[in-house]
DNA sequence: CGTATTATTGACCACTTTCAAAGTGAGTGG
DNA sequence: CCACTCACTTTGAAAGTGGTCAATAATACG
């Protein structure tokens, strides 16, 4: 990885994998987010686009000198590691903690969030947005397998929390129920 | 927390906390490891020392002070928060995709290699350190139940791949050994 | 259309959790 | 000095969640 740079549409996935092929996701990359690591060569976890991406590159020498010439560059730096850091940990609730379908609540959490401030619309309401990532996709992020996300999926559905069209679009009439079935009782304050 | 510091000796814990009681423990401060965020305000975890613990701490508004002035330190600090967003991404395959057994595994390593590097020594021939956890912490750190964690440290004593003294003293006899067990087959190249 | 990929569903099983009981050990006060 | 207590740990049995394997369905694509 020669360049850094921010993912402009689509999605990408960080992933870690063990040598007998069990895969974890342990970031995703969704438009507004930042890609690769100045000061760094090593590529630590592979990185995969799981639908068209447009991202906006910079070749990482020429960033980094402009980083050491602008000390503003390095703070800004530092706070977007820290936001990923504190999403890696939050993350890591999810995994050790939460049930199946409370995962699949989480992230549908997430994604919702972030389509939310893209489309510059508040939560309330009923929300409708598109899936980014396969089932297996999904089950790599949460550390479940596929099988039990398409389940989990199916028994939100059933329940009335979430509604499908097709396989990908989901509606979501009830943001609050859904922030309920993710253990995230706590709304953050984000209904604005 | 209106200080940032590092630690000089113990252990400490970061812990995120579910309504409901459930807790994981989303970062191990060891010693020589970094606590605080330069720059926020909001103390997003707990943190709670899981030994006698001693810091070496400063001021948070002087020591941004001094970030601002000196953009060395602003550079060290982004290396050290990406080297902890490594760890946390390492941790997440850990709770995603190992087993108990793994898991276990996985936490005896890394507590292992921080105490060789602590003590000057490298990782060949038999390691003998202190457990800085209680079982339950253990269980935190690993999305397990202390039950599970006590039954897999059982396991790997009778498969001798670890001996204990008491509860707390371990002793490995082959470090490789263990890190099959931890599902890292690779070593990192850290057997110096 | 036919083939490949992605998703759903079912039956069964394994691993981890839950609930419960008993064991260990350090520190305290009689 | 010993018995008592409390916190921590170990162990067992039963239950449950998610995984595995397998078949079927839906969708995309040539």
């Amino acid at each position: 990885m020669d360049f850094v740079g921010s993912v402009v549409s689509g999605v990408a996935a960080l992933t870690q994998t063990m040598e007998d092929g069990r895969t974890q996701m342990v970031g995703l990359l969704l438009p507004s987010d930042f890609a690769g690591r100045p000061g760094r060569d090593s590529a630590a976890y592979d990185v995969v686009a799981t639908t068209d991406l447009v991202m906006c590159c910079f070749r990482k020498k020429p960033f980094e000198k402009m980083m050491a010439e602008t000390p503003h560059i390095a703070q800004r730096l530092l706070q977007m590691t820290l936001d990923e850091l504190d999403a890696a940990r939050e993350w890591m609730l999810v995994l050790g903690r939460k049930t199946a379908r409370e995962k699949i609540a989480s992230l549908l959490t997430i994604i919702a969030r972030r389509d939310a401030s893209l489309q510059l619309h508040g939560m309330a309401g009923t929300l409708k947005f598109t899936l980014p990532l396969t089932r297996e996709a999904m089950a790599d992020y949460l550390g479940l397998t596929l099988e039990t996300v398409s389940r989990q999926i199916s028994a939100l559905k059933r329940d009335k929390v979430i509604f499908l069209e097709g396989k990908r679009i989901i509606t979501i009439p009830n943001f609050t129920r859904l922030l309920e079935e993710a253990g995230d009782d706590n709304d953050g304050g984000m209904l604005a």
